[in-house]
DNA sequence: CACGGTATGAAAGATATTTTCGTCCCGGTC
DNA sequence: GACCGGGACGAAAATATCTTTCATACCGTG
């Protein structure tokens, strides 16, 4: 059971136990989030594995069927590319990659059509519209469900409900998010601030310390004003949290813990932003219940004031409660 | 490629039909249907065959993981039996038992996920809560969908189209998505405007006059910081919307358009907020969506340029495209 | 235009699967 | 009770498949 580091790839775990089964210990694979892993990892690819990449999100079933020789063939590549984008997109070897995909092939079989796959056209009618963007928030909500890494969001967790404080960094429409997060914190008692300044943020950020937290939001994962400040936050000791698309991101070198969100395929009636944003939103819902169960002692009565303390600013309404 | 009869096995193929790989002609290999097949087939099993079957039955996931060597192994029989056994249960060989069993596994897997009916618990694990969040955020985008006024929907999007200038009023977590539709207005070339000061706001609609627009976005429809500036919009004569859960709330009495979001149940865990939002946002995108496609000609330009834009601000990705 | 680094495929090397073939067990027969 | 077919069964050879190595071609960069 010789281990060499082989290859360039593997991302640097280099632990690979043949032949324990039941499961990895680090990154258990995939099982029906891989649609959702291709896109979110096809950045990342050379042109040869998206090839392979996007063959085998298309066809799943068809690719399930083939050698590893086949696929290879079919895509007009070589077995090792094969091999090399299984391994991108986390499992030991294309073995296991056509084990999913068979698994994957047999839920999609039994599972609902494919509804609305078509994209929005200019002259759709407004129904239709409304039906697309509806199926589409839904499946990136199943997609980031799927691939979001519980042991990193238990981590994220644990450090947000022990924290001094905690502050988020976003701009643009993940600015938004990251204000979203903070008022959920605020409103179960904890200390959280969220900038959209980069100057402030850094300004903010060297106060932080070992016991602090601090989270950047970034869909791409390449946002100098947002990756700056969790820079400054890491290196003071703060516990560093990031919210991106792009697990290979230069973000990711500065954050303890990465969540990552899924990638919807993207076009000119509907940016990246908007199924990115639904994604964003799903992982901080997600940390704020987890954090809100951790500290449910004093979370439900902060809630619960909190709540009371709106309830005079609004009107009665014109029936009803 | 040659053919010879192998064994005895194979259930009287004896006319040789040399090299046609294509599928067996008489039996399709069986999907999901194996543990039944198991059973009918039991009887005319040696004794070493029916104990690699029951394996099978009992555990596909887990024998899914083995290989040919390794399920011998834990069977207690040799290679030559199982693969036998996989011929027997109408599969090409075990390579083929093994993929089928990974897709039945997958769909076990996937047909026991219905444990997300229940409410968030205090002490639910992390995936669950991952799990029970997205479904019903998924479900609160079904529902909005299914009850949105798409004829309301479209006069809005007239009005905003054709605007001078729009005004957007939020307060609370109901700001955030103001925001959000202010700045996806303002990308493509719209001039909005979104308010979360109340003061401020109605200091601001007095400007408004007839072919603006105005919209409150508020779930309850009875935060007066939004009623009070919708209603001096309305009087001054500009198209006023309303983005509410409550068709009935004193907020219409203001609204040309009323665009109804779905409210879903909450709890302590699950503030309304959590769902109001996802859905007040569903409705902001079929509004910007819309009106994309309205001002197509000046809308998509200004989009491209804003991306454009922004490329410079993010740092090169570790591997990029 | 040279340079360094990366992506890529051909082929060697390692595993897994399938086939072959001989042994052994079982039940019947003389 | 010994002998004899008939088939179950597994060890090991043969083959298919997967993985790794390594040399080459490609590409962006200074």
């Amino acid at each position: 059971m010789t281990n060499e580091v082989k290859e360039s790839f593997g991302g640097g775990r280099g632990s690979g136990d043949p032949g324990s089964p039941g499961g990895s210990p680090v990154a258990p694979p995939a099982p029906a989030a891989l649609a959702a892993k291709v896109r979110t990892l096809a950045p990342s690819m050379t042109r040869s594995m998206q090839r392979v990449a996007e063959a085998v999100a298309d066809d799943p079933a068809g690719c399930a069927a083939l050698t590893v020789t086949g696929l290879a063939g079919l895509t007009g590549t070589s077995e090792a590319t094969v091999v090399r984008t299984a391994r991108l997109l986390g499992y030991p070897g294309y073995r296991d990659l056509r084990l999913a995909l068979a698994g994957l092939a047999a839920q999609q079989q039994s599972g609902r059509a494919p509804a609305i796959t078509t994209d929005i056209a200019v002259d759709d009618p407004i129904a239709d519209v409304v039906a697309k963007l509806a199926y589409d928030e839904q499946q990136t909500l199943a997609d980031t469900a799927a691939g979001l890494d519980t042991v990193q969001l238990a981590a994220a967790v644990t450090a947000l409900a022990g924290a001094r404080r905690t502050d988020v960094y976003g701009v643009g429409a993940s600015g938004l998010v990251a204000q979203d997060l903070t008022q959920k914190l605020l409103r179960i008692g904890l200390l959280a601030h969220a900038h959209s300044d980069p100057h402030l943020a850094v300004t903010n950020a060297v106060q932080l310390r070992a016991g602090d937290v601090a989270i950047a939001i970034t869909h791409s994962g390449s946002t100098g004003d947002v990756i700056e400040p969790l820079r400054v936050a890491f290196e003071h000791g703060a516990t560093t949290v990031a919210v991106t698309g792009r697990p290979d991101s230069p973000v990711t070198q500065y954050a303890d813990h990465v969540l990552t969100t899924s990638t919807a395929r993207e076009s000119e009636l509907r940016p990246a932003a908007m199924s990115s944003r639904t994604s964003q939103l799903l992982v901080v819902d997600c940390l704020f219940v987890g954090v809100a169960q951790r500290t449910y002692e004093s979370a439900a009565p902060a809630l619960a004031s909190s709540y009371e303390a709106l309830a005079h600013r609004h009107q009665a309404a014109r029936r009803g409660p």
